[in-house]
DNA sequence: GACATCAATGTTGTATGCACTATACACTGT
DNA sequence: ACAGTGTATAGTGCATACAACATTGATGTC
């Protein structure tokens, strides 16, 4: 393990706040693989600190589920089962759907136009094969109307949610199969432009339910 | 504020665990009012033990939602507003009638019967004025069908949720309001039982919506 | 009186040290 | 070999110390 430190330090941020956002940030770039156990010592040399600020930012980390802490047995990198995966994406569904219900009444023609445009985007990215950018693209799209829900706490709490899974969600961009998605998309926009909320919803809570059969299918196998 | 070290430390606790446990109770109970600053030195003191447990357990009930630390400013406990309660609920009502939709084909005879015995036994302490009683088996109720649901996800999240919630949710047996989340409990049942799955998941969304139309319209107007 | 300045005080952030627990490994006896 | 015991080592939990920063209140200026 190789951590650096994120290079921008906003200046007034602690060096726990800093060491939380690596580690955190290794976590979900898979930099870390689940299961490792992460030594105080170790990552203070590293980091060239004391383990103080290491060890508050292991707390932080363990409550946002990141790490699992076992007293006096050290910390490690939370594993997630398929299981886990499973479960996730079917309340991921469920919020998402909830809020397309939401954001319809909320969503201007200039929201409908950006989501046409990032899919559109997404569509190009695909076809010239950078799956990277397909998966950014994919996060914009739903980031517009998830935002446009005016629900702040469903906001952050999926935002939470699916930070916590991000290393998985990665994983699909490897997949290069998203032309489901881009068709899925392709419908959402039309159920939002038509006014029809609970097709939206469906439509919505597919999408997350369709991410859901992918990385069951294609990645988990490969990951035992 | 006085916080007792809880009595019954579990032999493995670690101090932070026993700290972040009492601090979370009191917020939760309500001793620690929204707002409060927490000093590192003034809980030490109190606690008879040195700062560094104190802030771990700050660094975590921070990750929870029950603290917000600023850096070099401080923890306070968190307000929170009518917003949040609103959005909160909205939240809350969507999940559980998920789960209740989950649950439906999971649910046995034996726990319908006693969610009905639960539901009788609400009746009765609601009529001897017990609200307190009331609180703990509403919540007892609640319990059957949301672990019956199997995502196992989806439950966690919700006490998380909830429990965040708690010292407002607490509130709400003050009011003795309880007749019509009664009367909402029976026909829950009732859905249950003739396997009227939307009926159900309908039935305890509106469940969780009238708990936070008493919320918000008998107590948060006390609290300005 | 209103406002800015600055010292004094309190509080937070980090480093360091020590005690205690967990883990690994060698040793003993069978 | 093997199970069990003891010991060395490393790692965690907590206390303490100090530097950096925030806050407060007093002082001075307009």
């Amino acid at each position: 393990m190789n951590l650096p430190l994120t290079s921008k330090l906003s200046r007034n941020a602690t060096l726990r706040e800093s060491i939380a956002d690596s580690v955190r940030e290794a976590i979900i770039q898979g930099a870390l693989k689940p299961g490792t156990k992460l030594s105080e010592p170790e990552l203070a040399k590293q980091f060239g600190i004391s383990r103080t600020p290491i060890r508050e930012a292991f707390r932080q980390l363990d409550s946002e589920g990141f790490l699992k802490i076992i007293p006096r047995r050290g910390a490690r990198v939370v594993p997630l089962t398929e299981k886990d995966v499973v479960e996730f994406y079917e309340v991921k569904a469920v919020l998402e759907g909830h809020a397309a219900r939401l954001a319809m009444p909320r969503l201007t023609v200039s929201d409908l136009n950006k989501m046409e445009h990032l899919n559109n985007e997404m569509e190009r990215f695909h076809r010239e094969g950078d799956f990277k950018g397909v998966f950014k693209l994919h996060n914009d799209f739903h980031e517009v109307f998830l935002r446009a829900c005016g629900n702040e706490y469903l906001y952050q709490l999926l935002q939470m949610l699916i930070s916590k899974f991000q290393r998985f969600r990665m994983l699909l961009s490897l997949t290069g199969r998203s032309e489901g998605s881009i068709a899925q998309h392709r419908e959402i926009i039309g159920a939002f432009r038509e006014k029809n909320i609970e097709r939206a919803a469906r439509l919505v809570t597919d999408n997350a339910l369709l991410g859901r059969e992918i990385i069951i299918g294609e990645i988990l196998k490969q990951l035992q």
